[in-house]
DNA sequence: AAGCTGACTATGG
DNA sequence: GCCATAGCCAGCT
Protein backbone atom coordinates (compact mmCIF):
# COMPACT_ATOMS: atom_id res chain seq x y z
CA UNK A 1 0.00 0.00 0.00
CA UNK A 2 1.73 3.04 -1.20
CA UNK A 3 1.32 6.12 1.58
CA UNK A 4 0.40 9.19 0.06
CA UNK A 5 2.93 11.35 2.51
CA UNK A 6 6.26 10.19 1.52
CA UNK A 7 8.89 9.07 3.85
CA UNK A 8 10.77 12.36 4.36
CA UNK A 9 7.47 14.18 5.23
CA UNK A 10 7.06 11.26 7.88
CA UNK A 11 10.63 11.88 9.61
CA UNK A 12 9.64 15.66 9.95
CA UNK A 13 6.81 15.12 11.14
CA UNK A 14 8.19 13.08 14.00
CA UNK A 15 11.04 15.28 14.67
CA UNK A 16 8.23 18.26 15.12
CA UNK A 17 6.97 16.32 17.92
CA UNK A 18 10.20 15.58 19.78
CA UNK A 19 9.61 17.97 23.12
CA UNK A 20 11.25 21.25 23.92
CA UNK A 21 14.12 20.12 25.88
CA UNK A 22 14.22 16.50 24.80
CA UNK A 23 16.78 14.88 21.87
CA UNK A 24 16.40 11.58 19.77
CA UNK A 25 18.55 9.95 17.25
CA UNK A 26 18.31 8.96 13.59
CA UNK A 27 18.03 5.23 14.21
CA UNK A 28 14.93 6.02 16.96
CA UNK A 29 13.01 7.67 14.04
CA UNK A 30 14.24 5.43 11.89
CA UNK A 31 13.13 2.38 13.83
CA UNK A 32 9.36 4.54 14.62
CA UNK A 33 8.52 4.66 10.83
CA UNK A 34 9.53 1.25 10.41
CA UNK A 35 12.47 1.66 8.11
CA UNK A 36 14.69 -0.12 10.73
CA UNK A 37 18.48 0.63 9.55
CA UNK A 38 17.48 3.36 6.94
CA UNK A 39 19.13 5.68 9.58
CA UNK A 40 20.90 7.57 7.24
CA UNK A 41 17.59 8.51 5.12
CA UNK A 42 17.16 9.99 8.45
CA UNK A 43 19.75 12.37 8.26
CA UNK A 44 19.35 12.73 4.80
CA UNK A 45 16.13 14.26 5.10
CA UNK A 46 17.29 16.54 7.65
CA UNK A 47 19.57 17.70 4.77
CA UNK A 48 16.37 18.11 2.82
CA UNK A 49 14.38 19.70 5.31
CA UNK A 50 16.17 22.86 3.94
CA UNK A 51 13.75 22.92 1.61
CA UNK A 52 10.63 22.81 3.66
CA UNK A 53 9.60 25.66 4.15
CA UNK A 54 8.08 25.29 7.63
CA UNK A 55 10.94 25.50 10.63
CA UNK A 56 11.97 22.03 11.27
CA UNK A 57 14.04 21.85 15.04
CA UNK A 58 17.28 19.02 13.07
CA UNK A 59 18.54 20.35 15.91
CA UNK A 60 17.14 17.85 18.56
CA UNK A 61 18.13 14.79 16.08
CA UNK A 62 21.98 13.72 17.18
CA UNK A 63 23.61 10.56 16.29
CA UNK A 64 23.40 7.75 19.13
CA UNK A 65 25.94 8.84 20.99
CA UNK A 66 24.30 12.25 21.78
CA UNK A 67 26.97 13.71 19.36
CA UNK A 68 26.41 17.32 17.20
CA UNK A 69 27.27 15.29 14.11
CA UNK A 70 24.80 17.29 12.00
CA UNK A 71 26.29 20.72 13.73
CA UNK A 72 27.83 21.84 10.28
CA UNK A 73 24.48 21.82 8.28
CA UNK A 74 23.57 24.46 10.27
CA UNK A 75 25.42 27.17 8.86
CA UNK A 76 27.67 28.09 11.62
CA UNK A 77 30.08 25.81 13.63
CA UNK A 78 28.16 25.92 16.94
CA UNK A 79 24.64 27.47 16.15
CA UNK A 80 23.33 23.89 16.75
CA UNK A 81 24.92 23.75 20.12
CA UNK A 82 23.33 27.03 20.73
CA UNK A 83 19.99 26.35 20.06
CA UNK A 84 19.89 23.34 22.01
CA UNK A 85 21.51 25.10 25.06
CA UNK A 86 18.76 27.40 24.31
CA UNK A 87 16.69 24.74 25.43
CA UNK A 88 18.30 23.61 28.68
CA UNK A 89 20.48 21.41 27.34
CA UNK A 90 23.88 20.72 28.30
CA UNK A 91 26.49 20.42 25.63
CA UNK A 92 30.12 19.63 26.04
CA UNK A 93 32.63 19.26 23.01
CA UNK A 94 29.39 18.10 20.78
CA UNK A 95 28.33 16.11 23.15
CA UNK A 96 25.29 16.17 25.22
CA UNK A 97 25.62 15.61 28.79
CA UNK A 98 22.97 13.53 30.48
CA UNK A 99 21.90 12.36 27.37
CA UNK A 100 20.05 9.17 28.54
CA UNK A 101 18.11 11.37 30.73
CA UNK A 102 17.41 13.85 27.64
CA UNK A 103 16.80 11.33 25.10
CA UNK A 104 13.04 10.94 23.70
CA UNK A 105 12.66 7.79 22.10
CA UNK A 106 9.24 8.13 19.42
CA UNK A 107 8.58 4.80 19.39
CA UNK A 108 8.46 4.29 23.45
CA UNK A 109 6.90 7.99 24.31
CA UNK A 110 4.53 7.74 21.39
CA UNK A 111 3.61 3.92 22.00
CA UNK A 112 -0.08 3.11 22.42
C1' DA B 1 21.28 5.92 -16.85
C1' DA B 2 24.77 4.29 -13.64
C1' DG B 3 27.48 5.21 -9.76
C1' DC B 4 28.72 7.94 -5.66
C1' DT B 5 27.47 10.14 -1.42
C1' DG B 6 25.97 10.56 3.21
C1' DA B 7 23.45 14.84 9.55
C1' DC B 8 23.80 6.49 10.85
C1' DT B 9 24.22 2.05 13.30
C1' DA B 10 25.73 -2.59 14.52
C1' DT B 11 29.13 -5.83 14.60
C1' DG B 12 33.74 -7.84 14.73
C1' DG B 13 38.79 -7.85 15.48
C1' DG C 1 38.33 1.17 23.29
C1' DC C 2 39.46 2.32 18.65
C1' DC C 3 39.46 1.11 13.54
C1' DA C 4 37.45 -1.49 9.55
C1' DT C 5 33.45 -3.40 7.29
C1' DA C 6 28.83 -3.91 5.89
C1' DG C 7 23.79 -2.73 5.44
C1' DC C 8 20.85 0.81 4.44
C1' DC C 9 18.33 3.68 0.20
C1' DA C 10 16.90 8.36 -1.63
C1' DG C 11 18.93 12.16 -3.96
C1' DC C 12 22.63 14.21 -6.72
C1' DT C 13 26.21 14.31 -10.53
Amino acid sequence: MPSEISFFEKVYLVVELIPLGRVTSYGAIARYLGTGGSSRMVGWAMNASHNQLQHIPAHRVVNRNGLLTGKHHFGGEDTMKQLLEGEGIVIIEDQIINFGEKFWDPSKELAL
